[in-house]
Formats: C-alpha cells, structure tokens, sequence
DNA sequence: TGTGTCAACGCAACCGATTGCGCGGCGGAC
DNA sequence: GTCCGCCGCGCAATCGGTTGCGTTGACACA
C-alpha cells in the first residue's frame, strides 16, 4: 500500500520537491541549488530509483538505441563487424537492437520496420539482395537516418560503408597472375550472400586484372548451386563436382577463406598440390587462416573497422541537420597478407 | 501546417472515429464492427501510419524486447550462442537488445542496468568473472526475469543454460587416456575467459577421469598468463614458452579449438607430431575444424540450442506467475567428434 | 409503446518522464 | 526604502498509445 514502484513522482515526495526538480537534479539540465541536487540524489539513491527510459524517450522523441539488421550471424565476418558497432556504439552511449534477416528481402523489411516502430534513432543494415529498392527510398524521403554496410544496392543513395572489394578482388587476380597462372576461377560464396554486391565486386576486380594481362575472365564456380551450406562444407561440394566433372585450373581466388578450407582439402584429395599445382588466395584474412595447412594467403579487410565506422557516420548524421551531403561512400582499402598458399616461398 | 506526424489520433480523425477505436480496430482487442475495422485499416495504410511502439510499451509496461549482455563477439561461440537466440526470439515475436562486457564485470552490471531502464522484458547474461553476486540476487528479489547462459556463479540462484563442460572435459580426457597416454596437459583459454566456470568445469572434468584412471592431474598451461591475446596466438605463445622450458607431454585437451590451431603449429616445429607424439582434442568443434590438418578431434557442444534454449527458459518465465519453482538448471550434453588429431585412425 | 439487452464506440485517465512558462523571494543598485 | 533582475523551483501540458467505464442506438419481446 506504501511504496509500489519507485517512479519520479515517489522520489520527489520523499525529497518534498516537484517531480520537475528531481529530472533537472537527475539530468543537470536547467538551474538548480546543489543542495538540492545533492538531496535529491541521495533520496534517489536510498529508493533504489531506476529511471524509465521509455518514458523519457517518448518526451524526447530519442531512444538513444539504433537498429543492426544482419543478414547472418554465423559467420564470424558479421560478429566482427558487429563487434566493431557494439564497441564504437557503447562509446557513444548507444544501445544496439539486433536482428538477423536470415538472407530474405522479407525478413529485412520487417525488421527494419519493427525497429522503427521501436523508436531507433537510426539504422545500419547489411542489405540483402535487391528486391527492397523502393522501401528504402521511401525511408529516406521519410528523413530516417539510414547507413548501409558491407554492400551496396544500385539505385539507393544512401550512406555506405564498405570494402573496397573490386580492389580486393584486383589484389588476390594479380598476385596470381604474377605467379605465373593464367587459368584462374572464382569461387562464389553460398546463397543467400552470393547475391550480395561484395561477392560480385570481387569477382569483378579479379577480373579486371585478368584483363589488363590479356587473360580470358576467371571461371566462375558454386555460381549455380542454391544449396545453403555451411561456407567450409559448400567449398567442398563445390569443388569435389567440379573435378568430377573434369575440371581444370591452376590458381583459384573466392570471396571468403571459409570456402577454401574445405575446397583444399579436396584439392589435395585428388591428388593436386596446393599451391604447386594449384595456387588459392582467400579473402578475409581470418584467424584461423594463419595457422591452416597451407598458410593461407588472403585479402584482409577491416572488419571491426567497418562496424566502427558505420557507427561514426550514423551518429554523425544524427547530430547533424536533416539536410547533409546527399550520399557518403566509404571505400575501406583491403590488403593482401601473403603466406603459403599462393606459392610465395614459406617465410622464417 | 496540416500534417505533422501521423499519430493514432490523424488516423482517428480521418477515418471519423476515436483513437479507442483505431486502437481496438489495429490490434483486434474488444469489439469492432468488421466495417469499421476494415475502414480504419485502410486509412491507416493509406495515410503510412508506423504505431509508436515507445507509447505503447509505456502503457502496457511491455516492450516484447529481450536484453542480451555477452562477454565478447569475436569468438564465433558467442556468434553463434547469440544467432540461436535470435531466431527463436524472433520466433516469439521478440527482439534482442545486444551489448558486450568486454568481459568486465563493471560493463556487464553497467549494461544490465540501462537495459533494464530501457525496459527490456527479461536479460539473457554470459556472467563474467565473480564480482556481481550480490547485484544479481538483489534483481532476483526485484523479481526482474534473469537466465544466465554458457556458465553459472556460485550462490546465485537463477536459471542457467550451459553445457555440461565437466563431461565434456571427462569425454576428451578418458578418450586420451585410452589412447594411452598418460601425462596430459590442459590448455586453459586466455583472459578474461579463464575465469568463467565453463573453463574451470571442463578441467575439473578432464581431472576426475584422470583419477578414476589413478593418474595425476593435469598440467595446466597458459594459467599464469593475462595478456588478453586471441585465442590462435595465446594458444601459440603459451605452448612456445612450455617447451622451451623443457616442458614435456604426451597429450593436451583444452576449453577451445582455436587454442590448438596455434598450439598444433609450435608442436610441430618443435619437431614433435601430432598425434604421434602429442594427441590433442579440443572443445567446441568449430566448422574448420574438421578441415583442419591434423583434422581436429573436439568435444562438440550445442551452441545455437543453448541460445534457443535460454530464450525458451526466459519466456516461459515471462509467461508463468513471478512465484515459480525455484531455479532451472538445464545443462545441454557435449558429444565427442572423434577426427584424427587423437590419434585414431583417419576415416575414409 | 415501454423496457431490457447487447454490440459498437467515445471519453478521459493513465503509463512516467520532460520542459516552457510563470511566480515568489532574495540580493544588489540607486 | 524602492525597484529591478535573476535564481530556484512548481504547475501543467505533452509525448502517443491503451483501457475501464459509460453512453448511444438498434433490435427483440412483451
């Protein structure tokens, strides 16, 4: 009958001060005697009183949370970047709501929706596909801060944060081309990210190398298959039916280390060296690729960096007026970290 | 000067009715007239009514949004722990608040606390450490809905979800001691990590089949050391330094495959073979493991389950009465992926 | 025609904070 | 001693839905 939840109003009673005193008190906003912030504080802290943000950020029309819409979660790719927008986002006293669109245009819709209803200040989304052009073109007319990360879609002018892939995939083409190869292929990442706008940057930056040494264009690999696998499984599958079937290379790039993992493996299987025979440089650069049998060569690129920056420009925005500079774009430069599996002699 | 935001009240106004009957018509609570319903629908559709869910959640002090405080993201456990909580969050129609303690217990209570002022329904917590038990009781007495995942802290009595880590350390021990070996070393995870019970449980594990064996206890490796190294390269570092101080061993288990990725590498310049000469079985069989070479025998467990599975607990808790029994403990059960890094003979 | 019932809907309080405006009182300047 | 100004603080509106309760009107039945 006493004391049911301690709200502003319970504190300002047992403080004898308005419930506007205890706001300024709690927030130093306006003027207020340091006596009594200072009582109001202490009272505040005898009652256990815990703010309701909600309240506060329907006054406030800001919740202080922004919205990540992922497309997956498994890969360690997007818990890096991830990692990379929890940190910057903590720093600047920014929540996250966090919410995976498992690769369907649908889901990502609906959960951008959803974090909107929610009162995000502003979103960073891995867009899927391309099939939700026009709802964020009407997000934007809506003057809602928006940043897209890791790809792009065509025709939507909004901030971007990504990879330079075409650069990555130029990098990984011309290594191997300078190793003497001259049959390369690509191998695709698994659907649903091989609709993404990086898987297809880098082939094409491969191939752009191709060209400029007057070679015929990678072959591309995995291209047709929509089975979702596991990368380090559809590496495999996707090279094991591509022997079968007599197929022949001598140096091989992808879109992700985890393809090669398993694609190696078969390699070796069959009987070819790797990179005597065939020579593969992956993309990522990740941990564990240091330590794999060969060591693996692969184009890093900087993941938690990428998340970092995301945020920086989201927020930026957000403080910012409506009205900016139309579209920014920023290209991360990749870089190539030589090891073993390209044919570079093992270092010391 | 007409239209500002479309609120429930531009929507009422247009369709002539009340923002009750918007409300009752949008959310299908008490009776409509089929008509009327239809009718406000379709005004709110054509006018892009987007419902505050912030006022809402105020009212119905309910914000259908789950908090989740982990201790870090770069490892792919927690990417994939967090992936499992999210679908079957999203499954119940809830969405995932995410933030990181970095493993310190200051951040973790600093971020439960303001996810608990943002309102969220009930906390998902990878608990760091030992320093906030007496927070965590204090929330229980609150009645604040509270499921830790992955370990559990002494004498807080709250619903946990975690492998049962010492049967994966008995498995992967008992199974080198089959093997025959007979002086095993186990390589703890780098900081701050080490400190969970999950760590601790898996060596207490590999211990107890060591004596039911009547053999010592085994060497601990890496304990002393708190650089806060990835796990690839604190595995690395830590072997490095054990044999170059005349360390010897004939068989290593560990709380994490990415440690022996590392380790595996200095054994082998060391001019020793593994699994000849050292048998080593990880923990968590991590998807390259299996690729890996040696190929990686690991004590798999669960991980996207055990988010499902905390999301589960949590709701039902959300939907139960606040006086329910006591404490759940759910521990979820490893299993061995035998390969070939203990020295079984490689499959075909 | 009078009365009772129930479906459909409106009124206004409420969730818990923020904030523009205004008021009383005290100090300094003349 | 009077007037002006500013400091410290309270009042009440506001953010945008939700919901208990009350009202209206249609219809059935006596």
């Amino acid at each position: 009958m006493k004391d049911q939840r301690v709200d502003m109003a319970a504190v300002a009673a047992a403080a004898g001060v308005s419930k506007a005193t205890v706001s300024r008190a709690l927030n130093n906003r306006g003027r207020i005697s340091p006596a009594t912030e200072e009582r109001v504080r202490l009272v505040a802290k005898q009652l256990g009183y815990r703010p309701n943000l909600l309240a506060s950020s329907l006054r406030q029309q800001r919740t202080g949370t922004l919205g990540v819409v992922v497309s997956s979660l498994v890969s360690p790719f997007f818990a890096q970047v991830v990692y990379g927008m929890e940190s910057a986002a903590r720093r600047r006293e920014y929540s996250l709501l966090l919410a995976c669109s498992e690769g369907e245009p649908h889901n990502e819709r609906a959960q951008v929706e959803l974090m909107l209803q929610k009162g995000v200040d502003g979103l960073l989304v891995f867009p899927t596909g391309a099939a939700n052009e026009r709802f964020y073109t009407r997000l934007l007319q809506e003057n809602i801060r928006l940043v897209f990360v890791d790809r792009h879609l065509r025709g939507v002018e909004v901030d971007v944060v990504e990879t330079d892939n075409v650069a990555g995939g130029y990098l990984a083409a011309q290594h191997l081309i300078a190793h003497g190869r001259r049959r390369l292929a690509f191998l695709h990442v698994p659907p649903p990210e091989r609709h993404n706008s990086s898987n297809w940057d880098r082939l094409a930056g491969g191939n752009r190398a191709l060209a400029e040494a007057g070679l015929p264009p990678a072959r591309e690999l995995g291209a047709a298959s929509e089975e979702a696998l596991p990368e380090e499984e559809f590496g495999w599958s996707v090279m094991e039916e591509f022997l079968a079937s007599g197929g022949a290379l001598d140096a091989l790039f992808t879109a992700s280390d985890g393809l090669l993992y398993g694609a190696i493996r078969v390699l070796e299987q069959s009987g070819r060296s790797v990179p005597a025979d065939v020579a593969v440089i992956g993309f990522d650069d990740k941990p564990v690729s240091r330590f794999f049998h060969p060591a693996l060569t692969s184009v890093w690129q900087p993941m938690s960096e990428m998340g970092e920056e995301a945020v920086g420009l989201l927020v930026r925005r957000l403080q910012g007026p409506a009205a900016a500079p139309p579209q920014q774009r920023l290209l991360l430069a990749p870089r190539l970290v030589v090891r073993e599996s390209c044919g570079c002699p093992p270092r010391p």
